[in-house]
DNA sequence: CACCAAAATGGTTACGTATTCATTTCTTTA
DNA sequence: TAAAGAAATGAATACGTAACCATTTTGGTG
């Protein structure tokens, strides 16, 4: 390992002189930089970045803790943070949570030096954001939040989960059914609680109607769907609480030979990219502005490392976009 | 920042023995253990792993070079790559390489003290090889290798080409055409060997089939499809160098109000996840073992890592997986 | 009790950089 | 030409840990 000891040694000048050359060529004669870069050539010397976090207790690395990525939502959000944080000379160091390995992960960031932290895995009561905030480096959520109500960035659940039902009342179905996920998190509850407001303006009782809560896994999701199979009167609509559950539901749908919309209509909320294809053309609720929920949440990190801000607390309005899963009920 | 010598002091012991409570605790006596420990807690202490990195010359860091995610075969492998890595204790600095960012990202890495690096963007003539190769360092290609034949996991593509090509053909398809990327990438010139070679077996020339090699983002894509649509004779068989472009296809196909498979039949390279979503079913050829590429090299990496190989060359077989974007040609 | 080996602990240093402060060299001006 | 100020350079140190070597303490044995 060549250091920039052996840089100044070799190019005749001190480490001081080299260090000033990578960081401060102006305060250096020409004559010398000029010197010190043939030497950093000749020997093929690259500064330790490790070193210099040391010494300028900065490591240039921010921490991403995702949900998995056959979860769409979170190719979307990944996708918007890593490229924006590399374009801005930062390094990220990524997670994928799940239920198992959350807690493992958990100890691994807290150990860990980075200059932030932003992660969408925390429940509305989490001990982690007490740890996040004694660490005092930092960290917004995006997508859920705490109930603690600071330092994220998400939807309108609540509107989510309104105008979601809302759209499907109006297309003439009456019997809906919910599938959704622990009401941990608040993204979940929230948009329960809009699809349960949505449904009492028409006069229906929400404990009248099928719900699953399930977990967001694969295997958990067809389980409910099954039950689903099972009941009495099959809803001619589920509401699904986020496109990655819906887009599994057109999956087990079709793998079944039901059609959709035909023998059910289906609508998640999100609006991720996937669901544009139109393959799948899936009709959902979605935010309003152009960039996703972790491109805006990266953003104001960075704003509160630069001390532009301190505490982001950020609701986003959403919108439904009307595709092909959904349609007017036939048997009306 | 509390640090060891803290906890040192209030413990009344030497750094050197609060090193150890934390690194060997099997040399310290338990009542001295205990006492460290309580300090730690009291403290709220917290290793500093920055330094432990610049000490012990180890980061705990692999660095991924990936393609961006809206190409669902990196969806795969990132998820297999991030998991394992952090599976064993590392932490994973990942990015999202286009022709936009490489080259920045390529000096990023390149003065980053990482482990090992693991990646898939190599062109096969890439200066970047040997500097790579000068880092000392281990690293893996996936997906993609160099011409000089080291550190890399492909799968059989001249082969997967082959075994596409043949399908389509054999469901009676005469007109066909290719639509790929650029040779310099090892992918993009062996599966398309594959195509040439297949046809040929049924004596057509490979220059008389249209083909397109365009760059894999959406709206070259669009150009090429555009372009296709314009031929004199439509072919009624696409096959698509790999499932991203193939899937974009089926996008593009659907959008124009064609049918799959009755107005295109459509196959791809790669058996990403998606592709065998219900909605898409895409016919497709892919890689044997149950791991995916990603995997695999991560795998080997960390026997690189530790020492138990040195240079891996690995290509994996493939095997076609019959879907719904192809069916028997009715013009026959 | 004396002695010795083993166990436990501590002092010091190295890792490679940026930074602080001191010193030398150069440039300008009276 | 001398003095003063600016520009350029260097020496020493800190960052927080692990590792090496030296020293002290402990426990067992004759």
């Amino acid at each position: 390992m060549v250091s920039s000891k052996d840089v100044a040694k070799h190019a005749g000048v001190s480490q001081t002189t080299v260090s000033r050359v990578l960081n401060t060529p102006e305060l250096v004669k020409p004559k010398t930089v000029e010197k010190v870069m043939k030497a950093i050539e000749e020997l093929n010397y690259i500064p330790n970045d490790i070193a210099r976090s040391l010494v300028q207790k900065k490591t240039g690395i921010i921490t991403l803790i995702s949900g998995p990525l056959h979860n769409p939502f979170f190719v979307d959000t990944t996708t918007a943070i890593v490229n924006y944080v590399n374009a801005r000379g930062y390094k990220v160091n990524v997670y994928f949570g799940t239920e198992d390995n959350l807690h493992s992960i958990y100890n691994a960031v807290l150990e860990t030096k980075a200059d932030a932290i932003i992660l969408s895995s925390m429940l509305y009561q989490d001990d982690l954001f007490f740890k996040l905030e004694k660490l005092g480096i930092p960290f917004i959520m995006f997508n859920r939040k705490h109930q603690e109500n600071r330092h994220f960035v998400e939807i309108d659940n609540v509107q989510a989960g309104y105008l979601a039902t809302n759209h499907v009342l109006s297309l003439g179905h009456q019997s809906l059914c919910w599938i959704g996920g622990p009401h941990q998190m608040s993204t979940f509850y929230g948009r329960y609680q809009g699809f349960a407001r949505a449904l009492k303006e028409q006069g229906i009782d929400a404990k009248s109607v099928p719900t699953f809560f399930t977990n967001t896994n694969k295997q958990d999701i067809e389980s409910a769907f099954e039950e689903l199979l099972k009941l009495d009167k099959r809803p001619t609509a589920i509401c699904a609480a986020t496109d990655a559950i819906a887009i599994e539901i057109l999956n087990l749908c079709l793998e079944r030979g039901f059609q959709v919309p035909r023998d059910f209509n289906v609508i998640g909320i999100d609006n991720v990219e996937l669901s544009k294809h139109h393959s799948i053309s899936l009709t959902t609720v979605g935010i309003t502005a152009e960039e996703n929920l972790g491109f805006l949440a990266i953003e104001k990190l960075f704003e509160v490392m630069e001390k532009k801000s301190t505490c982001i607390q950020q609701t986003e309005s959403v919108k439904l976009f009307p595709r092909n899963t959904t349609c007017k009920n036939e048997l009306i």
